[in-house]
DNA sequence: AAACTAATTCGTATGTTTGCGACATACAAC
DNA sequence: GTTGTATGTCGCAAACATACGAATTAGTTT
């Protein structure tokens, strides 16, 4: 985070990171296919994406980071899944931005 | 944008593009200022952020690019506005993603 | 037209993100 | 315990994002 980021009020800093989590294709791609339960193995995840294991593994990482997924050893994989409190946080996060009113009056363009 | 980003399906990508749009706090603060119509003019939307001239535009620019906002020359001044139909469209991607049903059955972490 | 003002673009510095191969770790099976 | 398999971390390179002073453009005022 750039440091005039800080210099924000709080509430657009959270937003604005959990937009940066959602901003791009991979992370959301995880994030569907988590929701869907086609499968929570990391491997899996990795085969459904068109990028490095390596590269998936950093993508879960952040997402995990930010905790919106959870993830658990079971013999040799590991199973990830929503964090489903956190998703809620970020919904309704997006839900306040969305339900701004929009005044146009005075604006001609 | 990476050239890998190409590979995934064109919906995901314009959503990871809108987040992208919204994942600076100083662009959610410019949707907000022009949503309530404090004022629409560069310079009073500049001296409402704690950045420079130069990087407000820059910011402006970019939200005019991907035609959230619209410029409108008025003398000296350039007045800015929301794209109304063009939030609503980005509005309706996000409702997309958050209206996914969690399925987590399967899934004991 | 000269001086002034508002907005934008240019050039540049700095930091962050994305992506991957190679290495490291950890458990499993033989 | 050696071999194999699944994950995750490191180090690097390339691309992108953020920020700003200085220069530029375009309109206004005298």
């Amino acid at each position: 985070m750039h440091a005039k980021t800080a210099e924000f009020n709080p509430d657009l800093q959270e937003l604005a990171l959990s937009a940066k989590l959602l901003s791009h294709p991979a992370r959301i791609a995880i994030i569907k296919l988590l929701a869907a339960q086609k499968s929570c193995i990391s491997g899996d995840i990795a085969n459904e994406l068109p990028l490095s294991r390596a590269t998936v593994c950093q993508h879960l990482q952040e997402l995990k980071n930010a905790g919106l997924i959870k993830g658990e050893i079971s013999g040799l994989n590991v199973n990830y899944c929503l964090n489903v409190e956190k998703w809620r946080i970020i919904k309704a996060q997006f839900e306040g931005l969305f339900s701004l009113t929009i005044h146009d009056i005075n604006c001609n363009c």
